[in-house]
This record gives C-alpha cells, sequence and structure tokens, in this order.
DNA sequence: CTACAACTAGTTTTT
DNA sequence: CTAGTTGTAG
C-alpha cells in the first residue's frame, strides 16, 4: 500500500524529537501515523499513555482520522488522540480554568457572539475587550484559547507534569502555519513530551494572522530534532506535471511552459452573460470527465481568493440562467449570520410567559446582535453602526426618531404580538418555520435579512440534537422555553464536532479553506476586478503570499487542476 | 434622518 | 464592473 524507502525506514527507528518536511502530498501524515503506530507497537507508551495528533481544521482532523483507521491496527488506534489546537485546548481550559479566574467556570464566548460584541472597536481595542470579557465576565473569546493555555501549563507545573506524562509523544501538523500564540503552547507542551513537527515552508498561507516564515528556524533551535525531508516524493498527483508547476510558479519559471494535467484558461467575457459563464462551461466538462472515469467517489473543488467571489460563484452554480443547469454543491457559509439569526429565533420560539412589550425589546436586542455581528469580522459600515446604536438607545429609552426606524420598532412590536397569537403545532421543523415566514413577511429588510441568513442553518434536519431536544420540550410542556439555551449549544457544539465530512462532490470554497484537503480536480478561478489571485497595490510581500496560496491550491488536485484568468487582464503569475 | 449623486476600491481566518 | 462609502441637499 505504501512505498516504505530507506528514509521512511530511518525515521520509523529515530526517537527523540523530529522535523518532517516535504512538499504538497509527500506523505507527511502517513509517516507521522505509522510512527506513531511503531511506537505504541514497540511497548514505548504505557497503556494509560496516548500518542495526540494536533492539527487546525476539523476537517483535517476527520481526514486524518479516517487515514488512521486504514493504516494502523484497533489496539494501536487506541492510543491515539487526534484533536484539532484548540479542542485540546479547550478541554485543558475547561477543567483547569478556575486556576485562571476565580468565581464561576468559564463559558465559551461563541465567534457571532463575540463577532456583535467586538464590532466597531478598533483593532487594540478588541485585545483590551477580549481580557475585559474573560476576567470580568468569564467569557472565553477562541483567540485567546492557545495563549491561556500555555499559561495554565506554566503557571501549574503538576498540571503540566500530568500533561505530559498522559501524552509523552505530540505530532504538530501544519506546523508552518501556527502563530506566536501557539508556538507558545507547543513550548509548554514540548517541555517534558518529545514532538514530531510535520511542515512545508511554502504552504505557509496565514502569515497574515502570524504564521512566521522563521519558526521552522526556532523549532530546530529549540529542539535540535532529527530532520527527514521528502519534498520532491508526490504520492497525491503521481504521473502528474501539478506539483512540478506549483514549484515552478514559486520560482517564476512557469510562463510559457505546458504541463500536463495543468490547463490554463484565460476567459472572455460575453454579451449578456455571467461574469462566471465560463467556469460554468469548465466545471459541467470537468463532471463529465469525473463521471466518464468510473470513479464513484469523484470529487472537484471550485477554489477562489475571496469569500465573495465564493458566494457569486455558488450563486450563479445554482441557478440555472444562461441556458446552463443548476449544479448542486457544497459551500461552506460564514456562520455568523445564520447563528445570530438563529438566536433571535429561538427567543421568539420561547417567549411563551413574556409580554408583548419585553419580547419586542428582546427582538431588538436581539436584532441588534445580528445586525453588529453578522459579517464577523468585518467591520460594520456607517449606517448599519448607527442604526445598531439607535436601537439599543431605543431599548433604554423608549425614544427613536427617523421614519425608517420608527417602522422598524413598529414591527418588532407587530412581530412579538402576532408570536404571542401563534399556535405551535409542536414539530420543531415546522414551528422554526412558521417564525422564519414571520419574519420574512416583515415591512423591514432588517427583519427579512434575518429570515433570508437562517435559511443557511442546518440545524433541524432529521435526526439533528436539537430537533429532538426541541421536540421533548414541546411534549414535556407544551412550550419552547428554554430553546435560546438549545440552540446555542447546538451551534457551539459545532465549533469542535468532528463529523466525518464527505469531501465527494463539488464543493465551492476559497483558496486558504482548501489547505489540507484534496480532490480529483480543482478548478482556480479569479474574477476581473474583484477576487484577483493578486490584487492592485499588492506589495512584494503580498505577492509571494499569494504564489504561495496559488500553488496550494494548485496541489489539491490529484488529477488534474484547471486555472481562469480573464483574458483582458491575465494574473501575472501565468 | 434620508435620499440621491459622485467617487473609489477591489484579501486571506482555523476554532 | 459594481457595491459600498462619502458628501450634499432637503
Amino acid at each position: 500500500m505504501f512505498d516504505l524507502n530507506a528514509e521512511r525506514e530511518q525515521l520509523l527507528k529515530t526517537q527523540g524529537n523530529l522535523l518532517v518536511l516535504g512538499g504538497p502530498g509527500s506523505g507527511k501524515t502517513t509517516i507521522a501515523l505509522l510512527k506513531a503506530g511503531q511506537d505504541i507497537g514497540d511497548g514505548l507508551l504505557r497503556p494509560s499513555q496516548c500518542v495526540l495528533f494536533l492539527s487546525f481544521a476539523r476537517a483535517t482532523v476527520a481526514r486524518v482520522a479516517q487515514h488512521a483507521g486504514s493504516l494502523l491496527r484497533g489496539t494501536q488506534q487506541a492510543q491515539l488522540e487526534i484533536n484539532t489546537y484548540h479542542g485540546f485546548a479547550w478541554t485543558l481550559l475547561k477543567s483547569h480554568g478556575y486556576l485562571l479566574r476565580a468565581g464561576s467556570p468559564l463559558r465559551l464566548l461563541p465567534p457571532p457572539e463575540a463577532a456583535a460584541r467586538l464590532s466597531g472597536l478598533k483593532k487594540d481595542a478588541r485585545g483590551a475587550e477580549k481580557i475585559r470579557l474573560l476576567l470580568e465576565e468569564g467569557l472565553l473569546h477562541f483567540d485567546l484559547f492557545a495563549k491561556l493555555s500555555t499559561d495554565l501549563l506554566s503557571r501549574s507545573r503538576s498540571l503540566a507534569h500530568i500533561v505530559s506524562k498522559a501524552y509523552p509523544l505530540i505530532v504538530l501538523d501544519e506546523f508552518q502555519d501556527t502563530n506566536s500564540e501557539e508556538w507558545g503552547m507547543i513550548r509548554a507542551l514540548g517541555s517534558g513530551s518529545r514532538l514530531i513537527a510535520l511542515a512545508d515552508a511554502d504552504q505557509r498561507i496565514y502569515e497574515f494572522r502570524g504564521a512566521d516564515p522563521k519558526r521552522i528556524g526556532e523549532f530546530i533551535q529549540t529542539y535540535e530534532p532529527t530532520q527527514f525531508d521528502f519534498g520532491l516524493e508526490n504520492n497525491r498527483s503521481n504521473g502528474t506535471d501539478i506539483v512540478l508547476f506549483g514549484n515552478d510558479l514559486l520560482a517564476g519559471r512557469n510562463k510559457n511552459k505546458v504541463y500536463g494535467d495543468v490547463a490554463i484558461k484565460p476567459y472572455g467575457f460575453y454579451q449578456g452573460r455571467n461574469s462566471l459563464f465560463s467556469l460554468k462551461v469548465a466545471l459541467i466538462a470537468g463532471i463529465q470527465r469525473q463521471l466518464k472515469s468510473g470513479d464513484a467517489s469523484w470529487s472537484i473543488a471550485v477554489l477562489v481568493p475571496t469569500k465573495k467571489l465564493m458566494i457569486m460563484a455558488s450563486d450563479y452554480l445554482s441557478s440555472t440562467v444562461d441556458g446552463l443547469p443548476a449544479i448542486r454543491h457544497d459551500v461552506a457559509l460564514d456562520t455568523e449570520g445564520p447563528a445570530l439569526a438563529a438566536d433571535l429565533i429561538a427567543g421568539l420560539l420561547e417567549g411563551n410567559s413574556a409580554t408583548a412589550k419585553d419580547l419586542s425589546s428582546k427582538i431588538i436586542s436581539d436584532l441588534c446582535a445580528h445586525i453588529r455581528g453578522r459579517k464577523g469580522n468585518d467591520g460594520l459600515n456607517q449606517a448599519e453602526a448607527k442604526l445598531a446604536a439607535a436601537l439599543i438607545s431605543f431599548v433604554s429609552t423608549g425614544k427613536v426618531t427617523g421614519a425608517k426606524r420608527k417602522n422598524l420598532v413598529n414591527e418588532s412590536a407587530r412581530i412579538a404580538t402576532e408570536r404571542l397569537s401563534m399556535r405551535f403545532c409542536g414539530d420543531p421543523g415546522e414551528d422554526w418555520l412558521a417564525i422564519r415566514r414571520l419574519l420574512a413577511g416583515s415591512s423591514a429588510t432588517e427583519f427579512v435579512q434575518v429570515a433570508e441568513d437562517a435559511k443557511f442553518l442546518r440545524l433541524l434536519h432529521k435526526g439533528a440534537a436539537l430537533r429532538s431536544r426541541l421536540g421533548d420540550m414541546w411534549r414535556l410542556t407544551r412550550t419552547y422555553l428554554g430553546a435560546s439555551a438549545a440552540v446555542r449549544d447546538a451551534l457551539l457544539q459545532e465549533h469542535f464536532s468532528t463529523s466525518t465530512k464527505d469531501w465527494r462532490g463539488i464543493h465551492v470554497m476559497t483558496i486558504h479553506k482548501s489547505k489540507g484537503k484534496e480532490f480529483g480536480e480543482v478548478f482556480l478561478f479569479e474574477g476581473q476586478y474583484q477576487g484577483r489571485f493578486i490584487w492592485s497595490g499588492a506589495t512584494e510581500s503580498d505577492i509571494s503570499q499569494a504564489r504561495l496560496t496559488l500553488r496550494v491550491g494548485v496541489t489539491r488536485a490529484m488529477k488534474r487542476a484547471t486555472i481562469l484568468t480573464p483574458r483582458q487582464d491575465p494574473c501575472p503569475f501565468l
């Protein structure tokens, strides 16, 4: 199944700290899992001890777990714990948070709620507010996980001892993309455990959030690891020029060359047709190729540089305009808007005992949170910020000026009244929909937006925990009292659950999100004005980051990569 | 506060 | 090209 050459054999025999370097698809994960299996099999771990494998994304964790399942025996798997950096940090903080802050146990501040609370603050004020929320309200922002875990481990020697006893060997996936806080946490863990870092300096695409080109050097200096480099090996797209193209792209020697299974397509614009027409046509050809190949588990990724273009692409693929069929696909949308919409709807479902006036105030507060947080970390525009401020002042003073705002306040009162005279049927899915329709029918665009965002929620499908919890609630009390808490739990669950996601079929996402994944075919698309691989005014360092990013995107492909760039103004890399 | 016109920028974020 | 921001008038 896997050819173990002399270097890999050597790695399996080597003890102490290791640094494993290698390009895309060179098999770093595989050899790390085999190494874990080897050490476990050799009896280097006691029965109570585990190898800890840490990665960034839940999707990667799921994929690594699946891979481990086919690579290792059951007894070895039992002593392998695979988790995200965040998931692991939270287990520490959950049980030992009392060491950081006296009083009530720490509560997580979910990203949507955090976005609503921090929006409008300047960058440095945000950091201070996160700490204030922790100390004064016991609310833990996700960004503080790594730093607080480090504090915990360095402050409590006994805890550090317990952790390194439990995990004598720790594998660090995607090490090149760790930021300084995560690096701090790793050093705290590494004081008592052996470390294996897996890294590819040329897949470092998160410099903007603190990944540092010096990091790998720091690891070498701190741990003096035995180094292995599988840089030139390629198990993902063997027999194609995909990795060769990626490496040439970095060196800037890809221009005017022809590569097997890498197609550069300059696309034109057609009168009266969507600017994504050429992408959809190319994608349809790709689907036909995949269907013809007879591979039942085929997968295709459409990768774009920006979230905005991702949404545009998803909308266009789903539509039937320009005489092209709708193409079913998955898209990884941001969750802030839908989550905050869910809070508002849950509040309405719950609102049985409240008076119409109380409920109306609650709706307005929830609406404010939705307005302020739905764009995530992107700041508010002026109109939104002013509206949110005016609504908050209305809740406390009862005064509001302006026709639009008066209408919004009237609408919330109307919605509250109508909700209280509503009769639920007891089917959570139906009742949820009834509330959503009530909001969608509002004359205020802000409520309609809530209903729109809520369409993207996947909380109440058949078999969902929330559905049965709301169902039980109704059976016991004939009300949905407690719905808010139930929805909050369900949303929070999503941030840590490593559901084994199926990567078959078509997936639309940003290039950044594709890191650590692989697909049969990949389509990379850039727009002409928006969503460029390199944007106007990019600095020297932006350009080198863009090269790394594009390389990561291309090398996700196992069989074939297609890059679409506007003919009128093609990407300077190509 | 709101509506309209002129202007301008156009990135990436795991949990 | 086009969505969002800024400025101006009512």
